[in-house]
DNA sequence: AGACGCTACTAATGCGATTTAGTAGGTGTC
DNA sequence: GACACCTACTAAATCGCATTAGTAGCGTCT
């Protein structure tokens, strides 16, 4: 009757704590935890003898256990809020991902991830972890120019990592909470000017930028980007602009079929990522405008897509998975007590391809 | 000097504990933890009470002290084995992990993902958690025909749920403990037979079946079935017969690239996977081989690409999304307690489009 | 009126670690 | 030899919650 669970179930092998290691040790358990936390007040023998045990029991700290009592939820979190219907073709964010575990598993740190429709549900979701101390970090992707969140992290004193940018140019007002938020980014700017001084050497006036959702911080640098560097090359405003979407292919093409159909089509288009580059390449194909005869294409990010596309497409390349390994690296400095920092990461260069050329020779 | 930490950074809001309930509501501890988990002992009275101070002071139960006296971690895990080079351009875990998340985030609990480069890691990391008491359960995904985690996880009694098919077949030889393994799976045998016979109805003769990694369980599940569905359709097995590949654009490419170089080129191919279909279809038109007009090609999986290709792929759709929700509450009712299941998910549909027609008319 | 049972609670214990406050035992000092 | 002092440890408190074992108060039954 008093039976514990004997049910047809047989028990899992149970985990052995450090109570076991002291039994079989032959000492207390603080002396265990001490040793293997290399902690001073045990003798080196003492402490080599306990971690042989521990190593026989396989044994490995209660996650939940060492967060209760030492402050560390020893996890780290990431939401990608993104409507489901652009959740497409991107091999950014898994790259990213990778690069960030590479940093991550050699400290022992964990991952939460999780993806949501919205903004709104991104910051419900830090404060639920923040209560449930789920996480003792988080990373912060696609920052935006009107960003609520690295306010909302401040206020509840939740170390982070903006990726991608800087999301908040500069703290104005009155900080509400020493901000822990360090930021990894590119310089997207100068890699911006890089693909226009490009693409005005071949010869190009009239080159549109196809950008992505107005609103992300990235976006707006690039079209800063787009607009001063024509002016420094006194190229027409006119002619030289950018045009916004939500990355997605079915907008990406709509927009490339508008701006073929004007009166002065562009010679050149940059497409913000890869699926639209490939899209707007597919409607220039669809049309019979030979790529790069009549119109050059640029895509912003790399992918497998970029080179086996039909011509292979002139591409921004960038190392993604670094760039996670850099902004691991950032967050894990910043729980250690670090300061919040500022770090650039690699400039994007130009992989050119056969998808740019020089303009047809009318314009 | 006894002064609590009030240093510089100024101490973000602490997170209320029950007890902070308990005393604001003037009744004990248990009452509080009774009336919040809807356990008897409570008046209805003193529960809504008790709910409304929780909710005022915005409490959420900190997960490492519920799962340290619990039992639940409130966690589940998912890894993804693949080595860097592969993890292209790929919407299916993105799609898959998204489906999972809506049934998880219903229920409070969260997920550990992780990227990893090969089975090996992925199994110390299932060891790990277990140890670590991180997770309370697991998705995995790509099966293989001679896996290694189910016998793993069924040592560990970690309830599992595998993603895409029976990862073993039948229990054989002795169960070493009872699995908690469920499976979520497709009917992939009959979407290629579907696949097969709309090739066949246009009149295809030669087909060629561009498959993924061979010791993955689903792409043997395809090979088989396009073996038998051609044997039962009396096709030549030598002219229809499936060459395996890494999944990798490149690989399709020059799998591609063999094909079309071979004394009898096949009219038909059946890709894997969208980025291997996209590489072929550039591949022939880089030859100048007209699709669909002297080669079909058909795409298993959908995705953008597919659509924005030209000619755009017929493709396999399936909804990725909903195989995820499928999981995740097959892994949750495994979790209450439920018998393991094998479900079948939704059979995926061939979407025709502009890549497949009749073969040249010599053949 | 006493035994009984039920409701609505409180007190105490445990989960598995970390951490603080002790406490033996040895060493050095004058 | 009394004292301080260090080393190497142990005992006990703690984290926040769940849970089990009480317990007080009250109505009911015989």
């Amino acid at each position: 009757m008093t039976a514990p669970g004997e049910a047809a179930r047989r028990k899992p092998a149970r985990r052995p704590t450090i109570k076991d290691i002291a039994r079989r040790a032959g000492v207390s358990e603080s002396a265990v935890s001490f040793a293997l936390n290399d902690r001073p007040g045990v003798s080196a023998d003492t402490r080599a003898r306990i971690r042989r045990v521990a190593d026989e029991l396989g044994w490995q700290a209660n996650s939940a256990a060492r967060a209760l009592s030492g402050e560390r939820a020893g996890c780290l979190g990431l939401v990608l809020a993104r409507p489901a219907r652009t959740l497409g073709v991107e091999s950014f964010f898994l790259q990213l991902v990778s690069g960030i575990q590479e940093v991550l598993s050699a400290r022992r740190t964990a991952l939460l991830f999780q993806v949501v429709e919205d903004l709104d549900t991104e910051c419900a979701l830090y404060r639920r972890w923040w209560a449930e101390r789920r996480v003792d970090g988080v990373l912060v992707v696609d920052p935006r120019t009107d960003d609520p969140r690295p306010a909302l992290l401040a206020d509840l004193g939740l170390p982070a990592v903006a990726v991608g940018g800087p999301a908040t140019p500069e703290p104005t007002g009155v900080p509400p909470t020493a901000p822990l938020l360090s930021t990894v980014w590119a310089d997207d700017a100068k890699a911006m000017a890089r693909v226009l001084d490009h693409l005005h050497d071949l010869g190009h006036r009239r080159i549109v930028h196809v950008a992505g959702l107005p609103d992300l911080a990235h976006t707006a640098r690039r079209i800063h980007s787009l607009r001063t560097t024509a002016a420094r090359r006194g190229l027409d405003a006119q002619r030289v602009r950018s045009v916004t979407t939500d990355y997605s292919d079915a907008e990406g093409a709509e927009a490339t079929r508008r701006l073929l159909d004007a009166a002065e089509p562009p010679t050149a288009i940059i497409y913000d990522n890869d699926v639209m580059a490939i899209a707007g390449a597919a409607v220039a194909a669809a049309r019979g405008i030979p790529v790069p005869a009549r119109l050059s294409v640029v895509a912003w990010d790399d992918s497998p897509l970029c080179r086996v596309a039909h011509p292979p497409l002139t591409a921004l390349v960038r190392d993604t998975a670094n760039f996670g390994r850099l902004a691991a690296a950032e967050l894990l400095a910043l729980l250690d007590g670090g300061p919040p920092r500022t770090v650039e990461g690699e400039l994007p260069h130009l992989e050119p391809r056969q998808s740019t050329g020089p303009p047809p020779r009318a314009d």
